[in-house]
DNA sequence: GAGGGTCAAG
DNA sequence: CTTGACCCTC
């Protein structure tokens, strides 16, 4: 089975982006990130020309998670509430970040984490708020599942090699200490990076600002993460990111990172 | 001596086309409207490229209008201000939409008529006490000047062999009754369309809508008009629209409009 | 600074 | 449909 994620800065923007990567790379689920749509407006007709169907939450302008698959999913639920209760929520559900499914026993989780802006504001707070309760969103959903895919834009970058250069990383958003503290922390519950199991090496990167000529430069950060359950991490075949999207004319900033298991 | 008038839909978007343009065509003095662009930000190094000089009045955002001649022109004035005076024009010069000229004894009015959005709204309000301000304006300009030429965007198909289907003029604005009777009502003060001088037929247009494939299926409007005193009108050798720079790439949705004199 | 989306305007 | 301004994100 392969999955693979991707923050496609607006599903609209990037239409044809998606559906010929799809074409030419037929995963059984593709996790898109900051869709930007409501529902309403999601292009399902272009999806589904492609073979694939689309599990959303969306919200406007801003956020919003998708789930492709060619087969239907099961067992779908969108944002923290239905896993861990209205009351632990909170207003972390306003913003669409989270969406889930299942495709033949696996349980594969779709994040967009808050990017938190700058150390210390207020995104910054709520982007902390929020990976707490994410930790508890996936103990619980791991009491359920041994075979679990958390995948998606998390924001940070846990490793200095995971960075083109860690220079000011103590004071950057996605790379200070606290943030990757606090992923550690999440990923205590039971997880592991499928694309360190193959590649040691730095200079991997799934996220170039538009910025500067960034990417041109390579000046990226890896982001965008799977992370896996014991027993899928023992069976993950692959994990490799595919950089020629971002290639592309008005890329996303992002591009996507496919997983095998 | 030749003058065309062009609602470009932003001077800056369509600069190459404007340049192109006169490249191609090197008029006397091309009328620009829409230029949307405050003066400051006018692209005169562009213009100046091409042998041109402009005389601009611009905002932010809207309208617009310029005078863009190979020669300087003489006695320019914008607004209806320095004709009819300030008591008269109250609010009716904050946009800019009026421009005027003169080359070789000749008078040039520039003009980008209010659209008016729907009948009876309060843009449509405007666009008659506009009409009104602008007979005045045009009578004080023609007890001085018998060589009078009044060209740019009127918003309105005088007649309906000026649009490709009158079905629901009436209640349409750019065709509704009270809008061709205050146009007409203008022009009573001595101006004839250049235009009518050489062509009876219908199907010839200086606007199509963006939307809905217009242009393609040649749903269009004759909107744009070169309207000359009894002097000019007897010398006038010939007006025709050039539909080309509407067949590029991101036209603007009119197309120039030419008068020989 | 580059890129969204939204909105008003036509 | 298209433009420009505005606001927001990163």
């Amino acid at each position: 089975m392969k999955i693979a994620t991707w923050n496609v800065n607006s599903v609209r923007s990037r239409l044809t982006h998606v559906t010929d990567w799809l074409a030419e790379h037929p995963v059984d689920v593709l996790c898109l990130q900051e869709t930007k749509v409501v529902d309403q407006d999601f292009p399902h007709e272009a999806i589904k020309a492609v073979g694939y169907q689309a599990e959303i939450s969306g919200q406007k302008s801003y956020n919003g998670v998708a789930l492709l698959s060619q087969q239907p999913l099961q067992d779908v639920s969108r944002g923290f509430t239905p896993i861990v209760g209205a009351a632990a929520v909170g207003d972390l559900d306003d913003q669409k970040r989270v969406i889930t499914g299942m495709l033949d026993g696996v349980r594969i989780v779709n994040l967009y984490v808050p990017n938190g802006s700058s150390i210390g504001s207020e995104k910054y707070e709520y982007k902390m708020r929020w990976l707490t309760l994410l930790k508890t969103y996936l103990e619980k959903l791991l009491a359920d599942h041994d075979a679990l895919l958390v995948c998606g834009d998390f924001n940070i970058a846990l490793e200095d090699r995971d960075i083109h250069d860690p220079e000011g990383k103590e004071t950057h958003i996605m790379s200070s200490p606290k943030e990757r503290e606090m992923l550690t922390e999440v990923l205590s519950v039971g997880l592991k990076d499928a694309f360190r199991k193959f590649t040691d090496e730095g200079g991997h990167f799934s996220w170039w600002d538009y910025r500067a000529a960034s990417f041109r430069r390579n000046r990226g950060w890896r982001i965008d993460h799977h992370y896996l359950s014991p027993k899928l991490y023992d069976r993950a075949q692959s994990c490799v990111i595919d950089v020629e999207p971002r290639r592309r004319e008005k890329p996303s900033d992002h591009t996507p990172v496919i997983v095998e298991i």
